[in-house]
DNA sequence: CCCTTGATCAACTGATGTGTTGAATATAGG
DNA sequence: CCTATATTCAACACATCAGTTGATCAAGGG
């Protein structure tokens, strides 16, 4: 499955603001409506509103209707889609690592 | 280990450039220079400076010297500690799907 | 010792992000 | 119907970011 690359960055991006982070925490526990996400920070409600709204661009979340009230829903397959574009790098540098400790362990066995 | 929130905000706002995600993944192929960061990319090498410094203060890379070189290094754990951040929340998620689903099968149950 | 190379600093520009206030829209409910 | 509630839109202020050019600094090599 193809990731954009700037899905990547807005998905990216999007979590590089704790306010943004926290409402994935919560939205973790289950689907909350705007208000809902906006009760435990001291900004207008307009101001959760777009933080919703770079949320959904970046795929991180989805919204439905119930109402007058639009919950959000945490879309775990994007959050996934992160960790493995992360683990792609972070494992090829271990891997990396590894080798090189092994010639170091080679080199100091034959300087015996 | 406690991760800084403010570590994370960096962390993830530096992955969210496609200039530097490309940085971080010639790097998990080996250190690198300013100068041999720079070469793919069509901008001055005072623009990637301050791209590595970016990253530097994200914690995910750090510099050795070589002369009048300063290579870059990854650094995997710094990887690790985002991608443990996100699957707190998808595996919360996805743990609330599954419960979701047997409440869903044990009502269509009862209803036979 | 000079000149080149690798890298960074400083100052400036234009774009983007995050917050505000005030107005608008739409649904709920008496 | 009319009002309250949930949410969004629009316009603005302010800060931060990503790029530029030009100057500076430090290490190497002839």
């Amino acid at each position: 499955m193809p990731v954009d690359d700037s899905q990547l960055d807005r998905a990216f991006a999007a979590l590089g603001d704790p306010i943004r982070r926290a409402m994935i925490a919560r939205l973790s526990r289950g689907p909350a409506t705007v208000n809902e996400l906006a009760e435990p920070f001291p900004i207008t409600t307009q101001a959760i509103s777009r933080h919703i709204q770079v949320l959904e661009a970046a795929g991180l979340i989805t919204r439905t209707r119930d109402g007058q009230r639009r919950p959000c829903h945490l879309v775990p397959a994007a959050l996934e889609a992160l960790t493995s574009w992360i683990d792609e790098y972070r494992l090829e540098t271990e891997r990396r690592f590894r080798r090189m400790d092994a010639v170091l362990a080679t080199i100091k066995e034959q300087e015996k």
